[in-house]
RNA sequence: GCGCCGGUAGUCUAGUGGUAGGACAUGGGCCUUCCAAGCCCAUAGCCCGGGUUCAAAUCCCGGUCGGCGCACCA
């Protein structure tokens, strides 16, 4: 089935492999126009859904960032691992920990590849697993990012971005601002993410340049609570992380059920309702859907939940989207290593009067008593008053410094205990994303609602897709292109078009070729003008699955094709 | 990245050493009163590079792209 669907997305114009002219390049592919209109559909639907009606805010940041942002984000770490594979039993390890592990060179990982390939040869090193010598294996670069240079020179590497994601986190102390400082509130991105994939497979299932639209939702975690009302009674099909270690099998509940069982987080669960409901709506075949959670192994280093939701596809199951709860790790993290703050000042009901131990050790005793350790000692004092503030009880105090006990009179640190009113704190919000590629979702549709038949003895091959996820809504044909039908049919085009319809028209060939046509794009209603429509100002309006066809006032197309666009 | 298999018009396909044939699609014409009808004409192809050979779509090597398996999918 995969290669017929295929077959079909490159011949009507869906999508097909980029720049093919030159031999083509693995991991990349086009969206022709018939593709381009249904991501776009698809695109504007989620946008509709997980932006405009949770109230989200939307932005639209670099593809292109710093080395530093993936410093921080931990993306860095996983990018440059040399990696050599066992010829004997295929395992894979990390080339330069091995050579650290078995000589006496300690850093093997700021080596080059070839002098690493080198050290292995001359020291005949094995394969940890099954003994097999590696000398004269291949080290290779595990490379998952795409680096680039920004300027001249190499001086001041970028990344394209993995996930959209990184371009909210970062410019989260913005953010924040436009959000007015209140939580909880949500930023969605739709773009281009960048994977240098090892091998990438299945058509535009896995690809090194795809589209993601991702939710980031940062909420307070002691007091925010999901509106789950609003999906309690919705159905999901659960495939727990224990139900996949002991042969379990998907249970479908409600979502309500599953916070109440707590079987999933009540965050993670609240969009797990409305991403079900919006996947059915846009023609997600929901016998072939699960949400299956991560395995604690599975997780990324980000990530302390995560549900997938899954499809079937020609027998495997693939993932559409991520719903993970990202807690406070990426937020800390760029706070940690950017200048900004990447928390929120959160006021308490009123302000609290807290006692609060201090110090201010009199460095003029310290200084000549102690000499290079005084302000060690100075540190010490203060973090020992925050957390044991009785030791300052005697005559003396005692703290330890490089193993060895100092004793200071308690006169001379300055010990005291302070009133000091807070009027709230800060704290480093949490964050659950749904994180959705949209490539994988037009594979799913357009696989879901592939269909061969039959009528009148002949094939039949048709895409339900529904109707206002369709890349064409409207086919408009002349039964022939004679007599004045053709003028009659092209008015009703520009009537069509003026009103917001995408619409084709088509006079070649016979009327079935026709309707064959739309329907392997995908065109849910074809409008024929015939010789009756010449008398009466009628036409027909054919639906594609059923092929059924209704006569209809000219007057009244536009708003019998809305009604029958809605109701479907 | 490794292994196996494959690459002939837009698509599908025939062609085991003598430089390509078909079907569908597409465009033009004729015909045609609602589901891929018929007739005529036209456009259009051997993945790339190297080698062997008098001669390569065909055999060999390398690359590339695709499918599958392993690994990977942070």
């Amino acid at each position: 089935m995969s290669d017929r669907l295929v077959e079909l997305a490159k011949r009507r114009g869906f999508f097909f492999p980029a720049s093919g002219a030159y031999g083509g390049t693995a991991g990349f592919y086009a969206y022709g126009p018939q593709g381009a209109a249904l991501k776009r559909n698809l695109i504007e639907s989620w946008r509709e859904q997980f932006l405009t009606r949770e109230g989200h805010m939307e932005i639209d940041a670099p593809t292109v960032m710093p080395e530093s942002v993936f410093e921080a984000s931990g993306h860095l770490d996983t990018f440059d691992d040399m990696i050599i594979e066992c010829p004997s039993c295929g395992e894979s390890h990390r080339a330069d920990h091995l050579v650290e592990d078995e000589t006496d060179i300690d850093d093997a990982e700021g080596m080059s590849l070839s002098a690493v390939e080198e050290i292995i040869a001359e020291q005949d090193l094995h394969c940890p697993d099954c003994g097999a010598s590696l000398a004269g294996i291949e080290v290779s670069a595990f490379n998952l990012m795409f680096g680039t240079n920004i300027g001249p020179g190499s001086s001041s590497p970028g990344y394209l971005r993995p996930e959209t994601a990184q371009g909210i986190f970062v410019e989260f102390p913005q953010l924040k601002e436009y959000a007015r400082n209140q939580l909880p509130f949500g930023v969605g991105q739709i773009g281009r993410a960048y994977r240098n994939e090892i091998s990438p497979r299945r058509s535009i299932v896995r690809v090194r340049e795809l589209t993601q639209a991702e939710l980031e939702h940062f909420i307070d975690p002691e007091t925010d609570k999901p509106p789950l009302s609003r999906v309690a009674g919705v159905d999901v099909p659960l495939y727990s992380a224990a139900a996949q270690a002991d042969d379990g099998e998907i249970e479908t509940m409600t979502v309500n059920d599953a916070v109440e069982a707590g079987v999933v987080n009540d965050w993670i669960a609240y969009y797990l309702g409305v991403a079900a409901e919006w996947y059915e709506r846009v023609g997600v075949d929901m016998d072939r859907f699960r949400y299956r959670q991560h395995q604690p192994e599975e997780l990324s280093h980000y990530s302390s939940d995560c549900w997938d939701a899954e499809v079937e596809v020609d027998g495997n199951w693939i993932e559409l989207t991520g719903f993970a709860y990202r807690g406070s790790y990426d937020l800390s993290k760029h706070d940690e290593y950017s200048d900004e703050e990447f928390t929120l000042f959160k006021q308490y009901d009123e302000p609290i009067t807290v006692e609060r131990p201090t110090v201010d050790p009199d460095m003029s005793v310290l200084g000549p008593e102690f000499g290079s350790e005084a302000s060690d000692i100075a540190e010490e004092l203060q973090r020992l008053a925050e957390t044991d503030p009785d030791a300052f009880e005697g005559e003396t105090v005692t703290v330890t410094i490089n193993d060895e006990d100092r004793t200071v009179p308690v006169d001379v640190t300055g010990f005291a205990v302070e009133e000091v009113t807070e009027s709230g704190e800060h704290i480093t919000p949490h964050v659950i994303e749904p994180s959705f590629g949209i490539d994988r979702l037009i594979y799913t549709v357009l696989a879901h609602g592939y269909r061969e038949d039959e009528v009148d003895g002949e094939p039949r091959t048709s895409l339900a897709l529904q109707p206002d996820i369709a890349p064409t809504t409207v086919g408009v044909f002349p039964l022939m292109a004679k007599d004045g039908m053709a003028e009659r049919a092209q008015e009703i085009v520009r009537r069509l078009r003026s009103e917001g319809f995408t619409v084709n028209y088509d006079d070649s060939g016979a009327i079935g070729r026709r309707y064959r046509r739309q329907d392997e794009i995908g065109t849910p209603y074809c409008v024929t003008v015939d010789y009756e429509s010449l008398e009466d100002d009628t036409v027909t309006v054919r639906e594609r699955d059923s092929t059924e066809q209704d006569r209809v006032a000219v007057d009244d197309l536009c708003s019998h094709l809305r009604s029958r666009s809605a109701t479907q």
